[in-house]
DNA sequence: CTGAGATCCTGTCTGC
DNA sequence: TGCAGACAGGATCTCA
């Protein structure tokens, strides 16, 4: 489900908890994309939220001498519910409770997961991550060295989370299409300048999605409860045969390494 | 090393 | 209405 975007917005809506006291995590069921370290409840009771931040699509919630990594997955979203409204969704997995709210994670899917490491960047699921789509060092002469040793389409190059991170189904469609790049184009054949439009466009695309809180297609949620706006501004995904927006012909669906993909053959070249 | 395809899981929607 | 099949915001793993 969540992008950086969708991650950056959640991220965002719980940075209140920074400097409270974490009481304690109840675990209902351990078994996400991995099971749940078995002394992860001993060893964040009563510690003090120092930083909460995201690295890719992590959220990573630093305690003292721990962090906790969360990731999302697919179907996973935070919510934030007063302490004594005592109520369970189904597939609620975790608890992170406070003095007067807690935190809970819910994943329809499993495709989530919660770690806790003494050190983030040592971590084998972040250490070999990519760099940050929004960072000065994500530039055309970065993702030009990419292409050009790439034999992937450029679509799932950008989707390629060692390559950059936080580019996820949606924004790669729409970055391309603000781009004007056929999502099928080898990488090797993507000019610099052509990567230099990319790289304009997916940072704009996602500064412009985090101002909107995201994209809600049927069921992302802040952990406000509120949802992303930025499924107004979609120009492709999931627009199949739907009038493109700068030549009207139709947008075109396609599957590229399992994904649906969306273009508009005529203005992507 | 790279890249393609299968796979994890639950729910919803479409078409017969 | 039932039921099969496709599809869903991700990313790891297995194998060539």
């Amino acid at each position: 489900m969540p992008e950086l975007p969708e991650v950056e917005t959640t991220v965002r809506a719980i940075s209140g908890f920074e400097n409270s006291i974490l009481e304690k995590i109840v675990i209902h069921n351990r078994s996400l994309r991995w099971e749940v370290d078995k002394d992860l409840e001993k060893l964040t009771a009563n510690k003090r939220i120092y930083k909460i931040s995201r690295r890719a699509k992590y959220i990573i919630i630093k305690l003292d001498v721990y962090s906790l990594m969360l990731h999302l997955g697919m179907s996973g979203k935070l919510r934030i519910q007063n302490k004594k409204d005592n109520y369970f969704k189904k597939h609620d997995h975790v608890e992170f409770v406070f003095k007067d709210k807690k935190i809970i994670f819910n994943d329809v899917r499993r495709f989530g997961s919660l770690h806790i490491t003494k050190n983030i960047n040592d971590h084998p699921l972040i250490s070999n991550l990519g760099i940050e789509p929004l960072s000065r060092s994500f530039n055309k002469d970065y993702l030009h060295a990419l292409t050009l040793d790439s034999k992937l389409n450029i679509k799932k190059l950008l989707m390629d989370q060692k390559k950059v991170v936080g580019v996820g189904n949606i924004y790669a469609s729409e970055s391309l299409f603000l781009a004007s790049i056929n999502p099928l184009r080898p990488a090797k054949k993507i000019s610099l300048s052509e990567c230099d439009d990319i790289i304009k466009a997916i940072k704009k695309v996602l500064k412009q999605a985090i101002k909107m809180g995201g994209t809600t297609l049927k069921d992302f949620y802040s952990a406000d409860g509120s949802e992303g706006y930025f499924k107004l501004e979609l120009n492709v995904y999931g627009l199949e045969d739907k009038p493109c927006k700068k030549c009207k012909r139709k947008i075109k669906r396609i599957v590229l390494g399992q994904r649906s993909t969306f273009f508009c053959e005529n203005c992507q070249v």
